[in-house]
DNA sequence: TGAAATTAGTTTCGATCAAAACTAATATAA
DNA sequence: TTATATTAGTTTTGATCGAAACTAATTTCA
């Protein structure tokens, strides 16, 4: 490639896959009424147990802010609790409700068929090939950003 | 993967590996002020030279708000000439000025070599079978939005 | 100690976006 | 014709987001 154009150009087709794969998929929990940031909250608590706002930004790679709206959100439908830490009462300890952890066994069949079904109808290998190349791209970004000489592509 | 887990569910890695490639790249041309919507409708001006806002929708991806939005910004910086069709006074042909192109030709060189550095840093093949894959998923998600039984994964 | 700096989490602010409502122009068809 | 439907593009509306400001608790260190 030697003139740019849109249609072989990486981050505008990882920006259209990603919103359509988005769109398609939250179909799927919205309709229990589940928004992203709810339902990756979810995904690591059902997995852990119990973690803090900051764990889960780190687990989830969003902000605090987003964590923070998210549970808040869970909180009003009683789909997770909160324990301020016995030591440090700054930090709180979110773990799901039986509520949540009942929501959760109904909406996780349905993504991974979903997934299942993506995966089965693409070329053998290459649905793995692909998370493989976006880890790729994911540790190259952040590389770049903890670079000392920023923005110099052509060294 | 039998259990969801995040870190191998592929919506999650393309939602996050698209944020930080677009937060990276876009660094690259906010020095010029311009924004992701702006730089892809330039991108398809300059290749053809005149199109109307709906043949930019489509070439972009973008729905036809977002497009407007971005010729309004493009229309008070100048980068932009808006041309009423001959015979029908409803569509608009919309051009690159002089302002434009020049803007263009300075980006395109930073962009293209934040994109070659990108690649070279992959190991051989994985960038151009990333772009494959990621076409191969956007025809999957176009197919099942145009399915007739909506949200039947499993069979 | 206790003042200053740090940390966890929430809230505010401004920007952006998609969906829907809207305007103006054109095509259809009665 | 002229009424109705369709189309191109803009504007409004409500939701979401990240950055930055903020609050409260804790740690550092003088």
């Amino acid at each position: 490639m030697n003139k740019l154009e849109l249609e072989n150009f990486l981050p505008y087709h990882l920006s259209i896959t990603s919103e359509m794969v988005s769109r398609a998929l939250s179909k799927v929990y919205a309709d229990f009424g589940v928004t992203i940031p709810e339902w990756r909250v979810m995904v690591h608590l059902n997995h852990h147990g119990s973690l803090t706002p900051s764990q889960l930004g780190v687990a989830t790679s969003m902000d605090k802010a987003r964590v923070s709206r998210a549970l808040i959100l869970m909180d009003k439908k009683a789909l997770i609790s909160r324990q301020v830490d016995q030591w440090d009462k700054r930090v709180a300890h979110i773990c799901l409700t039986d509520t949540g952890k009942d929501l959760f066994t109904q909406i996780e069949p349905e993504v991974m068929a979903w997934n299942a079904c993506l995966a089965r109808d693409m070329p053998d290998q290459q649905h793995d090939d692909l998370l493989q190349a976006l880890k790729t791209v994911e540790t190259w970004c952040k590389a770049q950003g903890d670079s000392t000489s920023e923005a110099d592509y052509d060294d």
